[in-house]
Parts: C-alpha cells; sequence; structure tokens
DNA sequence: GGCCAGGCTAGCA
DNA sequence: TGCTAGCATGGC
C-alpha cells in the first residue's frame, strides 16, 4: 500500500491501472445500499479504526483517491487505517494488466473492460459483514435483501450523524451473538438464516473465526473453511474469498446475477448452464473474480 | 397468482 | 461423490 499525508486529507495510490470513476460507477448501482452515500463524484462512508469510527470522504486522485475527514481528523495511526481500509475497498494493490489482457481476447469481456476501464472489485472488508451480506442475499430477490439488510443496520449497527445525515457501521459480532433468532426474524430473515447469522457471530465473538486466521490460507483450504460453517456453501463461499480475500480466482459460478449478464451479453434466451460457464471460463483462469464482476456490472 | 430470486442443508443412493 | 426435496420469504 502505498499513501501520503497531508494533514487534514490522505492520498491512497493504487496499482495502474485504475479509474476511481468507474469504481464510483459501481456504487451508483447500488442504489440500496446505505453503507455509504453518493454525492456528486465522492463517496461518504464511516470507517472503523481502533480509535472508532472516522468518517471518510472519498473521491478522485492522483493515481489513486484523496480521503479527507470532514467530521474530525484522526491521528496517525487512524489515517493509516483509514488508508488501508480504502485500498482494501477498491482492490488498489491487485494489478489486473493481466486480466486486461485476456478480456482483450474474449468477445465479451472486451467491450466491457473498455467501458468500465480502471475499475475494481469494490469489496466488503469486515469478514462478518460479508458473511452475513452473502446469507442475506441468498435465493432472495436483491430488493428484499436490500431492505433486510437496511433493517439489521438501522437496529443493530452504530451510527454518527454529520450535517443531519446518519452514516453506519455494519452491526458487529459481538452485539449480534446473543440474539435471539425470533428477533432477527422480525425484521424479515427466515428463522433459518437468522441462526446461520447468529452462529458466525458467536464463533467470531469466541475467536474461533477471524479473517486474520484465513487470511494466509490457500484458495482451497480457505473455500474448505468456508463451506464448513453452517449456511455457508459454494456460491457463498466464492463471493466471500472474491469481496473479503480478495481472491482473483475466486468464482461463484452458480450466480444468479451471472447467468442473467451471461444470457444477456450472449443474446440467447435462455440462461447457460454450469458446465457451459466453466468453458467459456476456461481461459480466463486464475482471473475468474474479475470477470464476474465485470459481467455484473454489465446487468441492468 | 405463479414464477423467480446474487442458495443451503440434510437425507439418500 | 453426486442428486434433489424441502425450505423460507418477498418482488414483480
Amino acid at each position: 500500500m502505498d499513501w501520503q499525508d497531508h494533514k487534514n486529507y490522505i492520498t491512497v495510490k493504487a496499482r495502474q491501472p485504475f479509474q476511481f470513476s468507474s469504481c464510483l460507477n459501481w456504487l451508483k448501482k447500488r442504489d440500496k445500499e446505505i453503507i455509504y452515500e453518493l454525492v456528486n463524484e465522492h463517496v461518504l462512508i464511516l470507517i472503523p479504526t481502533n480509535e472508532g469510527a472516522v468518517l471518510g470522504r472519498i473521491e478522485e486522485g492522483s493515481e489513486g483517491v484523496k480521503v479527507s475527514f470532514p467530521e474530525s481528523i484522526p491521528s496517525l495511526r487512524g489515517k493509516n487505517q483509514a488508508a488501508q481500509f480504502v485500498n482494501d475497498w477498491f482492490d488498489m494493490d491487485t494489478d489486473i494488466l493481466p486480466f486486461y489482457q485476456l478480456a482483450e481476447k474474449d468477445p465479451l469481456l472486451r467491450p466491457l473492460v473498455h467501458k468500465h476501464y480502471g475499475m475494481r472489485i469494490v469489496g466488503i472488508p469486515d469478514l462478518f459483514e460479508a458473511l452475513s451480506w452473502a446469507v442475506i442475499g441468498q435465493q432472495i430477490n436483491l430488493t428484499f435483501a436490500y431492505k433486510v439488510k437496511r433493517r439489521f443496520i438501522d437496529t443493530y449497527g452504530a451510527h454518527i450523524t454529520y450535517k443531519g445525515t446518519k452514516y453506519w457501521l455494519f452491526p458487529r459480532a459481538e452485539k449480534i451473538a446473543d440474539l435471539d433468532p425470533e428477533a432477527l426474524r422480525e425484521l424479515q430473515f427466515s428463522i433459518r438464516k437468522a441462526e446461520y447469522i447468529i452462529d458466525m457471530a458467536k464463533m467470531i465473538r469466541d475467536g474461533a473465526l477471524s479473517k486474520e486466521k484465513l487470511q494466509h490460507l490457500d484458495p482451497l483450504s480457505l473455500k474448505k473453511e468456508l463451506m464448513a460453517i453452517r449456511g455457508i456453501g459454494h456460491w457463498s463461499a466464492e463471493y466471500v474469498r472474491m469481496k473479503c480475500f480478495r481472491h482473483p480466482d475466486a468464482f461463484p459460478v452458480a450466480d444468479v446475477g451471472l447467468h442473467n449478464a451471461l444470457k444477456s451479453q450472449l443474446g440467447w434466451d435462455r440462461k447457460p448452464e454450469i458446465e457451459e460457464i466453466e468453458e467459456m471460463a476456461a481461459h480466463l483462469s486464475g482471473w475468474e473474480a474479475y470477470a464476474v464482476f465485470y459481467l455484473w456490472m454489465s446487468n441492468g
């Protein structure tokens, strides 16, 4: 990570090619999201640090992004954590040139990487949030999923108010661990999903599960560990590998959004089969996550 | 009203 | 290992 302090703001440099505006276009599509707020060409988000949450305002910067702190300026240590958060959120360290070289030879991806040049996989740095969001999103439409997520955050997340707008942190595992599943049912979680999420919260609170512990595992071991968690199947494990652990080879091949994107991009009147998708992706080995992300971006 | 939604578990062969 | 019924809860 490459960042610099400028007193009341910091800059974080990305490995090129990187285009903040392309990442912003991704965020703009998630208009039901409540973790961040988009204003013109910048994004406001509450960033967790060891010294408490700090409001960050992220915008285009030279070879990366500029992060300012409208509400209160953190210490140097806090700034470092904010820089890390942003660096992680936009996957700024990854060298995506190899992916672009492969995509150039792919008739489906070529126009997408040109149109969204410099876009990175916008991630979910927090493990509990990534796991919870995967579970919430399982087998329900995204509109409803965002509704449930909003209720969850409204009810159990912390927030600050700045200029009349509330900025939220995703609920902490410690706060969810002791809940009764019925409490989440009231927010329209299914009873099963409520159990899964509370169980995961318990594992995290008790230290049995943490990002730090899993971070150094190879892809296969990581997937195995994730799938050992009740409620996490193939799709969720790959999703979390992609959005939280930043493995570029993560491949949620069963994803409905991917199927819809392929159907539309191929001009087919049916969705592709899993085997067909795997064949199509064979030449993208190692970069499946980026291919999926750019295809998601093509969904209206 | 019926099909679909960014699937998973448990049970069975 | 591989298949599938049953689940759970709205959106459109």
